[in-house]
DNA sequence: TAGTGGTCTAGACCACAAA
DNA sequence: TTGTGGTCTAGACCACTAA
């Protein structure tokens, strides 16, 4: 009953989230779901309340629960969960929209960077970057066209094949053990470029939105990525607290 | 040396840091300056290390400090401060930019709403609402067109003078007490039309960016608007943690 | 080694919700 | 009244930073 393991070098009260959110993805305990009280997690569990109230925060501000003075604490609906900000992800996005994500890639290289590149990234000129140009689509349609750079050093190795078949945040977090810290995002609203639009399979001069990110981890950028996505298909949502 | 009420009804983490909000912003304790340790916190005001924590937390949410595992805690700068997420307001943006932002009522009326406007707003067709078209300026350059539905019932007394001179936020808050407590903002790149053209000084189908927002008191829809946005003068920035 | 934030305990009383 | 989350205390030990 109490899979707590006091030895581990894991925090007690971030087992202790890791454990509750577990039930929450397997849909043990589905949406509006009460949780045990405070005081019988601590018992369950052989923790303080403290440390409970720990784990609880941890999930509150990720979305997982919501609590009710007086009642108790809920299981959260995936609804309101996933309106909560994240990093844009487009496999991600487009697999929540029911659609099957695909990308292809339609230039690849490793570089030393431009003037332009260096200044965005905060690099020396002329230092190692990958460059790759992916074509978006989400059914088979096209829907974004995206340039990337990518910090050549931290990361030897990506190739073509990869990018082709993982989002490029999967490859760089679990091959390479690099979190993300920060992420910052620009929109403008801006018309298709003829070669654009043909990869678009749009009109020439069509409304569409420039999407330009940049990714830290730390102080340091990982990556820059430049973006026209077809104005007809997209839209960019935030929900504000 | 100790200003925390002990009887107050405000919770003494919440007076605390409020005590420490004031003093970053009145720029007392400047950027980067270093906090007392929390034990040293304790000692000036008399409470335990988890208030003192409880207090810390909040102000590291919102922004305010920054800590470093066994140097200490810090005043955050400002700069990154201002890029947490926050609601839109058209003057303040304009303001951080160094320019004078400006509204011009175009059009003010009280109505029953329609159809598509109750259904926005999750009210009965027919509720009475205000409706009101704003040309937003900055140095006296037309930069969007915004019309907004507000819910009439709990701001009665709202005018057009009232909007040329303060900002809405201001009026619904302030003079009404009513909080907001979530907004949705979508985005999505547009031609301008004609008579929008006309009064952004713009030519017709140019690129520009269409803002729909909807803000929330508890779960109850306050506030509906729909705007245009000159894609030259707009872009949209968010900053992911 | 000393100073600092990070984690954790055991227990207390308050405020709100529901029966 | 009972059960729940919200606030708070006093104190302990750990982990990281810098001298």
């Amino acid at each position: 009953m109490a899979p707590i393991d006091k030895n581990s070098k894991l925090p007690l009260y971030y087992q202790l989230s890791d454990l509750i959110k577990e039930k929450i993805e397997t849909g043990e305990w589905p949406e509006h779901h009460k949780l045990p009280p405070e005081r019988e997690l601590c018992q369950m569990y052989g923790v303080s309340r403290a440390t409970v109230r720990q784990a609880m925060q941890e999930l509150e501000v990720n979305g997982y629960i919501y609590k009710e003075h007086g009642r108790g604490t809920f299981v959260k609906p995936l609804k309101i969960r996933q309106d909560l900000l994240r990093f844009y992800s487009f496999t991600e996005e487009m697999k929540k929209l029911g659609k099957v994500p695909s990308s292809r890639v339609i230039d690849f290289c490793v570089e030393k960077c431009s003037e332009k590149v260096a200044k965005k990234m905060e690099l020396q000129p002329g230092e190692n970057v990958y460059k790759f140009t992916r074509l978006r689509l989400a059914d088979e349609e096209p829907m974004m066209l995206e340039t990337t750079y990518v910090l050549y050093e931290p990361f030897p190795g990506i190739t073509r094949e990869k990018l082709e078949n993982t989002p490029l945040y999967n490859v760089l977090t679990q091959e390479f053990g690099v979190s993300f810290t920060m992420a910052e995002e620009r929109f403008v609203p801006v018309l298709t470029r003829e070669n654009e639009a043909e990869l678009l399979q749009n009109l020439p001069r069509s409304p569409s939105m420039m999407i330009e990110r940049l990714t830290y981890n730390h102080n340091r950028i990982v990556e820059y990525t430049v973006g026209i996505a077809r104005g007809d298909k997209f839209e960019y949502r935030v929900v504000l607290k």
